[in-house]
DNA sequence: GGCATGGCTGAACAGATCTTCAACTGTTCA
DNA sequence: TGAACAGTTGAAGATCTGTTCAGCCATGCC
């Protein structure tokens, strides 16, 4: 038996890294608009019910992380989840909560 | 196509918290040192390096949230990772890192 | 009971974080 | 060029968070 891979501490400050980034939920409403399209800043705005300032602020972040990535096209900045991993763990989840929520509603 | 659930505020709110549990590096290392096995409150400290003290203060988040399992024998206290599908997903995370740094090293 | 061990808790403080507001850059179109 | 739209940025402030320190509760053994 080996085990999983052990991680150094460099590697479990990345790892808090990212979960920091998500730990949000101003923030991860961000990444799950963008999670199955690529979205636009303000279009994001108007669905969270937020100013851009806020999301733009949000985004330099999720940049700055590499976990989403910036596509301008015309005056519009589309952005799009990067981290394919990110995507399919972020996916799980969701997948999860909605389960488990479903669950308690039918009285589990 | 159906697409992915849609998750409710609340879920959103519910989510963001996890990982604000795991977004702290010393919390995400207490996490991480009861993953595969029980660890009493002193073993992780010493294996840490930190006081006691700033232990239990992060278990008590982690039990609160349910993140985490208290179960005393003698005048020790083991916990572990009561959340199967955290313990999967947070496996699935060293995995990555690890993998991504070989990689990195490899000259990926 | 008394003592040692192992763990928990509350107060306090430094440092980080989220949000707002105002001002700024870049792009399109007339 | 100028105006309007889309997004970005910096400063400021209230709030939250991680850590330390001191003292407290619980268990086991003499």
């Amino acid at each position: 038996m080996r085990g999983r891979p052990r991680i150094g501490d460099d590697q479990v400050v990345e790892l808090a890294e990212m979960f920091r980034l998500m730990s949000d939920p101003t923030r991860l409403r961000i990444i799950l608009a963008c999670l199955d399209a690529p979205a636009a800043v303000g279009e994001m705005a108007d669905r969270l019910g937020i100013s851009a300032s806020l999301v733009s602020h949000h985004l330099r972040l999720l940049r700055a992380a590499r976990l989403l990535q910036a596509d301008r096209r015309g005056r519009q900045v589309f952005y799009a989840v990067q981290d394919e991993h990110i995507r399919s763990m972020l996916s799980d989840m969701v997948d999860h909560v909605a389960e488990v929520d479903a669950e308690a509603e039918t009285g589990g």
